[in-house]
DNA sequence: TAGATTGTTAATCGATTAACAATC
DNA sequence: TAGATTGTTAATCGATTAACAATC
């Protein structure tokens, strides 16, 4: 596989493309090409094309993709076959629902274990996973030897659990506290889950949505 | 405020643009400059400049920003002060989480009813906001006229649902489930969050690092 | 074989950065 | 006033789209 530098915007239309290939999978089709695969997500065929160009050649002339294979070659492009090892820092309502709920494994994650304040989680399993004391944390850290850890932590203590997380050599952190993570060694990789710009942004795009409809209707009682 | 088409890219820095006044606020800083903010965000003077100039002149030769009024011009932007309404569907692990954690209020929205089908909750006030059974979807959703449906139903109801939501005319949803929603009539606004695209995003960055670690040690063995 | 469709090179488009006159 | 810094116009850079030879 080459690995040259691929843009961002190129990464983040792959678990694009393996979600709709899993989906073609489910539906028994077994062969796609880049224009009716641009069809179906609304991607022009070519930057179907150079985006895969990005990494390999997968497909073949006249025929298109085969859809097993395209999303086998995809997967490991996002590394799902790699097993990362994951802990989660912080088990509140957002950290359990993710160990609850979310299917790390799926993706080729593994959560080793969970920290927390909270004496009445100490020593408990959840979802079979054990919460350490957070005051274990760099012994555990050290032990476990994790490639991400999950920061589901309040606010305030968010940036100061972030470096501790990074000294202790945990080269990546998917972040779903709502601040900006700033670091005063080697940052590590940092993948944001920001619920609240998320919600600005919808809000953004309805009020603009709200503007255009009151202008239509007062362009309309003008005539 | 002009309103001109303003690039998705543009969008999404507002919301950093607002987190980042909201911490130079608190810290007590009263004006800020391009250079300044573009030093401590890691943007350059220039972009931000340009970012702001879609929506109006907010800055004063020779001085920069005010941070409270910029901060100010940035919430309008986002419909912060528009008071927003909004609905849940689906009272599970996320759901619940977003109920009693995420602060909706703050971001100009009001939860204002959610919908299941869990026996056990239809009827109950979750964070004092009241679960309709879901059967009742389209005569409440047409009694309280939501701008915005969170989506946080399983993965293989969500694009029926989606529908249903679009179809009784709320104009946006918040969409937690993981899939790419499709509509049979006109698409309402859509902001996804899409928790696997972010953590497969991360896997392919690890994955990265990862090999070039590996190349430099290889590197290093041959000298 | 002929038609279809790839991978890649070239052209276009849009977004970021630089430059600078205006002005607080 | 002089220095600083904006808003905007022009230049550059990168990403998307189009075109097409290669080939299954």
């Amino acid at each position: 596989m080459k690995r040259i530098k691929v843009s961002n915007n190129v990464i983040r239309r792959m678990p694009r493309y393996l979600r709709k290939l899993d989906d073609l999978s489910a539906a028994g089709v077994e062969r796609i090409s880049s224009g009716e695969l641009g069809r179906q997500m609304g991607l022009t065929p070519s930057q179907i094309r150079q985006d895969f160009s990005c990494f390999g050649e997968f497909g073949q002339q006249g025929y298109g993709y085969n859809v097993v294979a395209l999303r086998g070659e995809i997967a490991k492009i996002l590394g799902m076959d790699r097993s990362y090892s994951a802990v989660l820092v912080g088990v509140g309502n957002i950290g359990r629902a993710l160990m609850e709920n979310f299917c790390f494994e799926q993706y080729g994650f593994t959560l080793k274990g969970a920290f927390d304040i909270n004496p009445e989680l100490i020593g408990q399993e959840v979802h079979g996973v054990t919460v350490h004391n957070f005051s274990e944390l760099e012994p555990v850290l050290s032990q476990l030897q994790p490639d991400v850890a999950v920061l589901c932590v309040p606010k305030s203590m968010a940036n100061s659990i972030a470096n501790e997380v990074a000294k202790a050599g945990v080269p990546a952190i998917w972040n779903f506290t709502n601040i900006e993570l700033q670091f005063e060694e080697e940052a590590p990789i940092i993948e944001n889950i920001h619920f609240s710009d998320s919600l600005l942004t919808l809000g953004y795009y309805l009020a603009e949505s709200m503007d255009e409809a009151a202008a239509r209707a007062a362009r309309s009682n003008h005539a």
